[in-house]
DNA sequence: AATGAATGAGGATTCATTCAT
DNA sequence: TATGAATGAATCCTCATTCAT
């Protein structure tokens, strides 16, 4: 691609004063609805500074273009998720594998909460995942699951724990966020989290021995 | 969302005559280039047009929208795809095992062949995805692999026969999409999907037992 | 206005031969149906023809310009309901109030027939009127009513003559256009039909004193 | 037809500051302007924003499309026209016939002037008139006029009341609209409005018998 | 005569961002 | 700090007409 536009992505000020975290937070609030209702493609600094009830300057005010509203909601999900995930990782009075298990439960069960929303957020991603600081959320992240499979899988070589890592998180997220994109009952996710724990189950124990 | 532009995407005519035949070759060709150069957000037909050498009311001539010249891409790439897949699948004189390997392999090469304009491709996604031909093409080649499931797991319920595959086919395509985004060397592709092979087939025998 | 466009709205050639002339015939009911179907706003030549059956170059053998259809179609349909309003003005036989009132009913029943064709050969009016073949049909008719008048005020001054039948052929042509824009019941046409004829016999019985 | 597009036309916000009220002044008085000198056909937001020394996105700001400025434009003048009838109409010192015969000069002569800007604004009626805010103010003004007929037929059934009061108006309105499609002298015009005062007249002491 | 592919100017509308107030 | 008016490039798509075949 000749050139691909890199913006950047990270918050324009810490709002320290509770009123800018209020209007902060009161624009994140409106962004997701603007993105949940109205998709990508309609998603518009106009459009969240009015359901938020400022005005598209004091948007701006707080974040230095539209792809670090989108970045900024990809990345707080993330960290939320990677929260709920490390409590059930360093759970570790339980097998791995039953946490992992959970674990992929969890996940799933959680990517398909406000699908709608995350589809857009997902569509909207060309905007914000080539900015520096999403690369580091990501690999934040990687650390956990790969202290995760080091525990499984002490005796491995490095190289083995990870691509094993690797391949579990991508299929998690990857999947996980194809799955969401169409609506699911309750029943089918339970159905789908067990086949993917299952078959991460095997893919681990195969690599045990 | 409040309502999802769903444009008719399916090609204006079928080109007929040598010339015109050229002609759509041309302008889908000119819609690679674009793509993987500029990517998504600046693919515009007026663009492609320039990149074919035509005028932009040809291109409209052969495809109703923007969408249509995406999904006529993509839709390409998924026959040819289809196309190889099933030739490895059905070369029953082999372990089936092997062949699915051999299928995660080729899978996940092509994939990170023309990277940078699949991803882009991915990435305009959202303006063909939800045409009912796209639909449409999706469910074809499902049909190819619940059919190798079924040779693996002739015992299976049905109900487990449908969720392997659907597992299987969503973890390739989405987890191939995310594995090639980033530019990969032919030793990480065979590491990568020969941990992939392991994987489902780890899971597989799990399930023949 | 700076320059109106003036189009050759002419036939650019006479039909002669039965082929052609079935040609005109099916391009000119293709029009009609365009017109009916896609309002004025969407009538291009290209659907023309193609609801037509005939190639668009074909459509431009026999007319110089989309104008020029538009033209015919008006002119045709000014040419019929002149022959059915001679037919009943001429009937010297009966009073000539009661012909007037005849013509009235026939006059607003024929615009209210096809009228969705007509309220849209008229927002494409822009296109023909100007032309000056679109100002002699309008004359040629303007005899027809004035003849009829002298017989009703053989005593009047001429100015006086052509007052009154400017006004009624106006008001006859701009009212019926305007009436027949809403769907109209039978009973509707009858009544507004006769409420115009007394207006107009009111009239004119005060210029005959 | 198949599908009219039915275009929400009214104002995007009212414009309460002073700079605002300038500004959709501007643009209107710039819409009047190339109505008249361009036509119809050649009224694009982007001349109406060149004309008025404005930017298209400041148009767009105040007017949600372009079937917004011209209906505005039409909506001011039926606002006005309807404002100086009533004058007319009310001034019940006068005897009723005298009134409709001034009124009738009034609305004739308002009609020819500016008549060149009016045409276009009737030939872009389509783009507007089924706006469901257009039929909102015809129906406004359509009482005006009844309570007169009320007044010169006081005896009369509804029916007829109501039968005559479309007759007149969309006469008035109708034939006005054709006669100053010409330009017309001062003389002219008195005498075509005295005819078609005569022709009220006459019509409705008929009724009044 | 007939075809229909090709042209490309033109038009409506959107939207990220700035900056005067 | 907050506002929101203003900008204008950019985008998608249409269509009358021509002309090589």
């Amino acid at each position: 691609m000749t050139r691909r536009q890199i913006p950047q992505v990270s918050s324009r000020k810490e709002p320290q004063q509770t009123r800018s975290t209020e209007l902060v937070a009161a624009i994140l609030q409106a962004a997701v609805q603007v993105l949940a209702r109205e998709g990508a493609s309609r998603f518009t600094t106009a459009r969240v500074a009015e359901k938020a009830g400022v005005s598209v300057g004091s948007v701006y005010q707080y974040f230095p273009n539209k792809a670090a509203i989108l970045f900024r909601l990809q990345s707080d999900e993330w960290e939320q998720t990677t929260q709920m995930l490390r409590a059930i990782l360093r759970d570790t009075g339980r097998p791995p594998l039953d946490r992992l298990r959970e674990l992929v439960h969890a996940f799933i069960r959680s990517e398909c909460e406000e699908a709608g929303m995350r589809v857009a957020l997902s569509d909207a991603a060309p905007l914000y995942r080539d900015a520096p600081e999403a690369k580091a959320v990501k690999t934040s992240s990687e650390k956990l699951y790969l202290d995760f499979i080091r525990e499984v899988l002490p005796d491995a070589v490095p190289r083995t724990r990870t691509l094993a890592t690797r391949l579990i998180t991508q299929t998690l997220s990857a999947v996980g966020k194809d799955f969401s994109e169409s609506p699911r009952t309750p029943a089918e996710i339970r159905a789908y989290a067990d086949a993917m724990a299952d078959m991460f189950s095997a893919y681990l124990k195969g690599l045990m021995s």
